[in-house]
DNA sequence: CGAATAGCGTACCGTACCGTACGGTACGCG
DNA sequence: CGCGTACCGTACGGTACGGTACGCTATTCG
């Protein structure tokens, strides 16, 4: 009882129950349908007392699980330099390459699936996390540097959030919604690379302000 | 077992079993836990045998809940006419319109929920019911009127169906992911009529040949 | 009118799974 | 050495739910 549940306390979780958490991921990823307490317990080498004290139930395994996920993807949080339009542009490709690979990774499709699942019932949102951890952690990330775009004359646009949204839309498009539904779309580098540079580029066509470079492929 | 499921032989369901259905839909909508073969029994006033005789089983079920919901949708396939740039824009207005209610609506977030949930297991895919009713059946009903565009020299683009799924990317955004995700946002049809007026403007900006009529409330 | 059929209500079965209890083991510490 | 602690493995209780069986009623049809 000293220990409590990780969970409730937000301690960060020790090395033998991120090793539990990433049983759970794997089991989410192979199959949602048979992620049971006795799966997670015999998968993890663990008793199920053990988890049943350290999270409490299995929505506290599941928040866990959510979170743990997440602490690993929130990575550099690079301070807004002064930008020109070639960085801009590269900007903004990274992070629209970064999301297409999240989003059409298979951890992240089993997750959202699960919180996706959950949110039909009130109690513990794991929409709630994922969603704050997931789109609105990326667009934190990306409304800096269209503020500096616009501080620097290069982008034009009266809400930030408005335009993000925006970007958020022709990066995304329809890849998420059908991938939780169940298609198998495969992307490879290559291609999400070139599906960012699209979306870049009908980005920067709405609300670009000087075009250094027109190379259009379209 | 002369009469047997209304699902497998693809009959359509008679009226009571399309209040059997209704009853189905409105259980999601209220509380996708709750959503078993008792409550469904109690509520539409029938024996759970007869739900078996006439579904199958639970998945029947589910899937004729799904198709009832999307033989709904289908409205006007109305053929493309020829086209000039106001009624072009109107189409993709109305087209817009009608997919955000669609999407926003409790019923849509329901039955994605079920079928993303569903889908993580393999059997039955209600997520291929609800793309191939959802996402793909709108694409051909938008294809043809940006085709026509096209042959009219209002639109200029190579590839129908990625200039459509730009068009959905700018359309939806982020608001079918948050939804799922068990975010309350709530729109009126007016706020719904803007973003569907913005999306259409920001496409035509990227797609449109001439321009008829330049008021950009972007 | 009598038989058959459709369907309602309900009791029941089997099972899956959450959560708990309990015995056994390894390890640190006074 | 003996005690407490942490944990594993497993067995068990409780329950919820999918699916089946059966009795009863109403309607239809010969």
């Amino acid at each position: 009882m000293m220990q409590a549940s990780a969970t409730a306390e937000r301690e960060a979780p020790s090395a033998r129950q991120q090793a539990v958490l990433d049983v759970v991921l794997g089991l989410m990823v192979e199959d949602g349908e048979q992620l049971t307490m006795d799966a997670v317990a015999r998968r993890a080498s663990c008793s199920k007392e053990t988890l049943y004290k350290w999270f409490g139930d299995r929505d506290g395994l599941l928040t866990a699980t959510v979170r743990w996920q997440a602490s690993r993807v929130h990575a550099g949080h690079d301070a807004a330099q002064i930008l020109d339009g070639a960085t801009l542009r590269e900007r903004l490709q990274d992070f629209a390459v970064t999301w297409l690979e999240v989003i059409t990774g298979p951890t992240s499709v089993a997750l959202n699936r699960i919180a996706i699942a959950h949110a039909g019932s009130r109690k513990s949102n794991l929409g709630g996390i994922v969603l704050a951890n997931g789109r609105f952690a990326i667009g934190e990330r990306v409304k800096p540097v269209l503020e500096a775009g616009r501080a620097a004359g290069l982008l034009a646009f009266a809400d930030s959030e408005a335009t993000f949204r925006t970007f958020f839309g022709l990066v995304g498009r329809d890849i998420q919604i059908r991938l939780l539904l169940g298609e198998t779309l495969d992307f490879d580098g290559a291609e999400i690379r070139r599906d960012a540079g699209r979306a870049v580029e009908q980005f920067l066509a709405l609300y670009g302000q000087a075009k250094p470079d027109p190379n259009r492929h379209v």
